[in-house]
DNA sequence: GACAGGAATGATTACGTATTCATAGAGTGC
DNA sequence: GCACTCTATGAATACGTAATCATTCCTGTC
């Protein structure tokens, strides 16, 4: 009843099963080394007082604490579908994820302190916004990281993402196939290594065939921000044959805007994202785009972030490609 | 360039100081106690020598985590928008947060027992579905606890939810003054204690207006399983006069689902969901739901989660109201 | 039967910090 | 000039565990 009841160590649970402390360590951190029948005992004694080992403890001990952290922006549907496949993925190995989530304006220097303090087995630093000043900030230090869909960070640490590139390149030549000549490319942020990316992938697949790419920003990579994107381009002179979004959440807001304004896709224009949320398969969209298997980039930065990378010299930069997903925004009804 | 860079500790810092261990540490943690002199001296050799104090360490002499458990289901809008606002609001108070999410089928006294082990300063417990039995695992325990829209662990542990049956009831009510008489409720998931709040206001309002309310279950709160429900619902008999959905995420799919088979929303018949979500304004859907100011749940959460709580026999139970939000799923363009 | 070798366990220590206790000055008031 | 308070600092210890080292005991072999 007014039990207060005070932590219980692996000290209580030795006084209690008659054996010594380091024999109840053992029982729970490497139970071959100790017999079955001592094993028993001391499992009873623990469950007798509730003992339950103290992790924090453990890593001081041993220098390991089995937490990875994950800096990841506040915002966006990407990022919290990232989020949930990390943390999928990390307890699949026993591993906790400490969450660092941090807004636009917030200062990145200081999350980063705050990582740091906690002794982490790794970073998984997932934001296009980092600057590569920070990342340096983290390399000296023996913690690894690695870089998630932040493809200048390449070459500066260990980096994990699609293939933005290739994404766009593989879109333009379906849009080129429908007949585009004269496309319009909406990006997020233009500083944002993603979209840099993912605009020269279409700029260049485009150029080839001899079709035309302009460019806008529309701010962030959030619906609000696509969705006043396409109050701008329906006031355009004349209208693109196809716009091409930098990512899907934003592309969903051009979409509405468009629908908003009379502007009907896909017969007066074709409209593509990239990213491959969930949404976009939801029958209100139906969206073509390029599907990142976040399941597959998750494990493989896990498992980039978890090797004792050989090289250092030359950290481990993977790509892996997207596939595309042609819905009915970019499927004419009836086409000549 | 070879350095390998062994961990810096406050040893090493009271070494190239030319101060005490003790003096060091003080600088960090009660830099009032410490001469300016000294406390510029000591922060001259630790950056120098690039010192972070180790925050496990420093958890285990104080045995304070700084550390909050955020216990959250892997899947949904809605828990993407907690846990973004639960992140936020800790941050805000200097803790961190270690996520602990979990698929429905997974093992959740073996996500609880990894908690324990953390020994964090508290828990965000924020799943519909975890039994009372699981929660009564926990209590023993000295680690606050607070059950996150969780309405039936109220009275067991600290609760704080939205007033899931005030909200159905305001929808309803709303329904009625369209002169509804004839509502179909879709559930997600009948066990869920907020499903079950959620309908019996929904029920309640609409009896006392001598309205009639079915109820149907969905089999999850996923945009999926509402596509599908609303499949069902198109092959009854007569349709109904407005569908109640109990969360946001099922209404989208239900109202796509609805499209897709030809009913119109809202001249055919009405529709409402639950949760606010941000997609719920977004133009393609312009929801009629309840929205819930997750911001003021979550500080409330954290408020009382970290509160010494003074009656212990009596836990706290907080219930925020939502807002009524009216969008064009409930207004019909002309009206009799 | 003696001895090697292995298995099981206990005593002890280290992980890096915060805090208590003790101590040395530095002012202060009479 | 002395007792006294107050501040700044150092020495020592404790937090709870895991790992090393030492010890005991048991088994098998020639």
């Amino acid at each position: 009843m007014d039990d207060e009841q005070r932590a219980v160590t692996s000290v209580d649970v030795a006084a209690e099963s008659g054996f010594s402390q380091a024999t109840v360590a053992r029982v729970f951190s490497s139970p071959h080394l100790v017999s079955p029948t001592t094993r028993a005992t001391v499992e009873d004694a623990a469950n007798r007082l509730g003992y339950v080992p103290n992790a924090i403890a453990r890593s001081l001990k041993s220098q390991r604490t089995n937490i990875v952290a994950a800096v990841v922006p506040a915002r966006g549907e990407y990022w919290q579908q990232a989020l949930t496949s990390f943390s999928r993925h990390l307890a699949a190995r026993d591993l906790q994820l400490l969450l660092f989530s941090f807004s636009d304006g917030a200062d990145v220097a200081r999350v980063i302190d705050s990582v740091q303090q906690y002794r982490v087995d790794g970073i998984l630093l997932a934001s296009t916004n980092v600057s590569l000043l920070h990342l340096a900030r983290l390399s000296p230090g023996a913690t690894p990281v690695v870089a998630f869909n932040h493809p200048a960070a390449a070459g500066i640490v260990p980096a994990v993402s699609v293939d933005n590139a290739a994404g766009t390149a593989a879109l333009a030549q379906h849009l080129v196939h429908q007949g585009c000549r004269n496309v319009l490319f909406v990006g997020g942020q233009e500083r944002a290594s993603t979209d840099q990316a993912r605009y020269r992938g279409a700029a260049q697949e485009l150029g080839r065939h001899g079709a035309a790419c302009g460019y806008i920003e529309a701010g962030s990579f959030g619906y609000d921000d696509g969705y006043k994107a396409a109050t701008h381009i329906a006031e355009l002179d004349t209208l693109p044959d196809a716009v091409m979004v930098s990512g899907d959440e934003l592309a969903f807001g051009v979409l509405d805007g468009f629908r908003t304004v009379g502007i009907d896709v896909p017969n007066d224009l074709l409209l593509t994202g990239f990213d491959g949320l969930p949404q976009a398969s939801w029958a209100g969209y139906d969206l073509t785009t390029i599907v990142q298997s976040m399941d597959s980039l998750a494990q493989q930065a896990i498992e980039v972030l978890l090797q004792p990378d050989a090289n250092n010299d030359h950290p481990a930069d993977v790509v892996v490609p997207g596939t595309l997903r042609i819905g009915k925004t970019t499927r004419r009804p009836l086409d000549g």
